[in-house]
RNA sequence: GGGCCUGUAGCUCAAUUGGUUAGAGCAGAGCGCUCAUAACGCUUUGGUUGGGGGUUCGAGUCCCUCCGGGCCUACCA
């Protein structure tokens, strides 16, 4: 028994997330964490919603909404979708809690402390018409280099070339189409990460079992050309944690506000806060400080690959920085990205499927099983509605699903719905258990490994394992001549479904329930020992032929909404 | 431009890090079963591992080169 921090990267306000943002960190999490606390060990989840930044503020103008009415609401939302998929999150908390104001601050004094913040006076482009500096991609002209008209300011489009904004011929702002740019003069702090390089890079050495997509992109980032740069940490803006250092005020920062990317991994932290101060648990420091407990917690995250710098760089050099004893991460999955019908998902142009959307047409289980067993993992996968169909239907459908409805149906008709008595295990049954043991124990070490799609592949064979059993055994023809041996395997039948249903608990959580529910079992304890575990539901014990578990996707409904999500909400 | 990842059966993916005859699932074909959601089981077809060259006793795996796909490139988050 461990005591495991999960964190899965934190999901922007602005929105509803697409599938391939789910199955990108939230959801992975979600299976460790279920897993981890099914094995018995001690879990904190966390999970939350960042919230600052100018998207956020621009998406409240664009609803006619105060910022942190919109915010407020899209948390709501979001909550109730992560509900909806049964993101088993033991708080889902906000970037912009009195919490995460408090220790941003605090993080920032430390640092200034160290001697590792410094000021720089840089000019930005300012829009007067829309009353703030504009980020670079928030201008749009004309590319210096190919005369493409709609290049943006950070890069052109049209022809790759990275750009500067000043470079483009007739800037105008992308939000309200001003022209009236001009440079104005502002200041900001910088986070001196360049001081931190050797000792960010040491410990990425050391972090040898992490994924190659992870390692690789840390690496790029702190040896390419002059190395690892240090990071403006501010922003001029309104909605954000205000610059103050500590509880002071930051002399010639007023009215700037943290930059998100500064204070959304540190919510990583103010979450166990929010999560204790809502009564959900005690005692966050014994998670998060190692001086309190936290050098025997196993810290894990999960995240999308565009999140890696920032969790492997700037968070860490945060953390080293402030030189007081945070616990740092322990191994980082990070994933590819999920594509869509032969294209990306696209959350402006409405294309593929959206969290919400899902959740209307089908119930979580399908989608958690789809997304999971095709994992982006080692490359980006993608998603079609030929191949979602295709897997739900003969994996939960038919091997699953069908198991359960095949051995309880039987059962009732010939026996009544209650585990029969009679006949003993023979070499068969043996045989099953030794198979169940080695695909047990492969399914255990992927899912420890976090080897997602390989776990669900073992699970599918565990199932797979159960129809071969049965097929062999063939109950129906041993009625006739030897019923109580047919008792025996029909027995072990049901045994077999109670199996499935605590293993699959943490790909299909509902399934699980009802299958448990049917059977009458409250517990869903991992098996210890598998001869024993198999014998649980004992002669006597009554059960319900459960409702369908998982029904069947038909070419009509595919066809209507492959069509339905091909673009434009 | 630079860096990283990637290309394996019609489709989605494996291959214990250089070691026998490259494996699964789906789809296809054949057979069996009749308990079950027209479900299940067994057998089977299918590969010049993107092309070319090299290293090696041995290459899907390492090197070079060409072709294709993707990501990142620091002010979106």
């Amino acid at each position: 028994m461990a005591r495991h921090l999960i964190t899965s990267a934190i999901p922007y306000i602005n929105g509803i997330k697409h599938l391939g943002n789910l199955v990108g960190s939230q959801l992975p999490a979600d299976l460790y964490a279920r897993y981890l606390r099914a094995r018995g060990h001690e879990v904190l989840f966390l999970c939350a919603t960042d919230e600052h930044g100018t998207p956020a503020e621009l998406a409240a103008k664009k609803a006619g909404k105060p910022v942190a009415e919109y915010c407020a609401e899209m948390h709501k939302v979001q909550e109730e979708l992560a509900n909806g998929f049964r993101l088993s999150f033991d708080h889902f908390g906000r970037s912009s809690s009195p919490q995460n104001h408090k220790l941003t601050q605090h993080f920032a004094a430390k640092l200034d402390e160290a001697g590792l913040i410094r000021e720089v006076s840089e000019t930005q482009m300012y829009s007067p018409e829309d009353g703030r500096f504009l980020p670079d991609r928030y201008i749009e002209g004309t590319c210096p280099n190919c005369g493409f008209d709609s290049a943006r300011g950070d890069q052109c489009d049209n022809c790759t070339k990275q750009l500067d904004p000043v470079d483009l011929i007739n800037p105008r702002s992308t939000i309200s189409g001003a022209t009236n740019l001009e440079m104005r003069e502002t200041k900001h702090l910088f986070l001196c990460q360049s001081q931190m390089r050797d000792r960010l890079a040491e410990w990425i050495d050391s972090k040898a079992d992490w994924p190659v997509l992870t390692t690789s992109i840390a690496k790029k980032w702190l040896f390419d050309g002059d190395g690892l740069q240090d990071r403006g940490i501010t922003r001029d803006l309104d909605w954000g944690i205000p610059v103050r250092k500590g509880d002071e005020d930051w002399p010639g920062m007023e009215g700037k506000v943290f930059y998100v990317w500064f204070d959304a991994p540190i919510e990583y932290i103010a979450c166990a806060q929010e999560w204790e101060e809502a009564g959900k648990g005690s005692d966050w420091q014994r998670w998060w400080r190692t001086d309190a407990g936290a050098d025997d917690v196993r810290y894990t995250q999960f995240m999308g690959k565009d999140n890696v710098p920032f969790h492997t760089l700037s968070f860490p050099a945060t953390i080293l920085g402030s030189a007081e004893p945070w616990k740092l991460v322990d191994y980082i999955k990070s994933f590819n990205y999920l594509n869509y019908e032969g294209g990306q998902f696209s959350t402006s142009r409405g294309r593929g499927v959206f969290m919400d959307q899902a959740l209307e047409i089908l119930p979580a289980d399908y989608w958690r099983w789809w997304l999971l067993s095709h994992a982006p993992e080692s490359n980006d996968a993608e998603f079609t509605w030929e191949n979602f169909q295709s897997s739900v239907n003969k994996d939960l459908a038919d091997v699953l699903g069908n198991f359960a409805s095949r051995v309880t149906k039987f059962c009732r008709s010939k026996f009544g719905e209650v585990v029969p008595e009679g006949g003993a295990w023979g070499e068969r049954e043996s045989a099953l258990v030794e198979e169940l043991k080695g695909k047990l124990a492969e399914y255990e070490a992927q899912m420890e490994a976090m080897e997602i799609r390989k776990a669900a592949a073992s699970l599918r064979a565990i199932w797979v394992a159960g129809n071969e059993y049965l097929q062999e055994a063939a109950p129906w023809a041993t009625f006739k001549e030897d019923p109580d041996t047919a008792a025996m395997q029909i027995r072990l039948g049901l045994n077999l479904i109670r199996l499935y249903a605590v293993l699959s608990q943490p790909f299909i959580p509902d399934a699980s329930a009802q299958l448990r529910e049917a059977l009458g079992v409250q517990e869903a304890e991992w098996p210890q020992d598998l001869e024993t575990d198999l014998q649980r539901l004992a002669p006597g014990h009554a059960f319900t032929v459960p409702d369908v578990t998982f029904r069947k996707i038909a070419d009509a409904e595919r066809e209507e909404w492959q069509e339905r999500f091909a673009g434009v909400r």
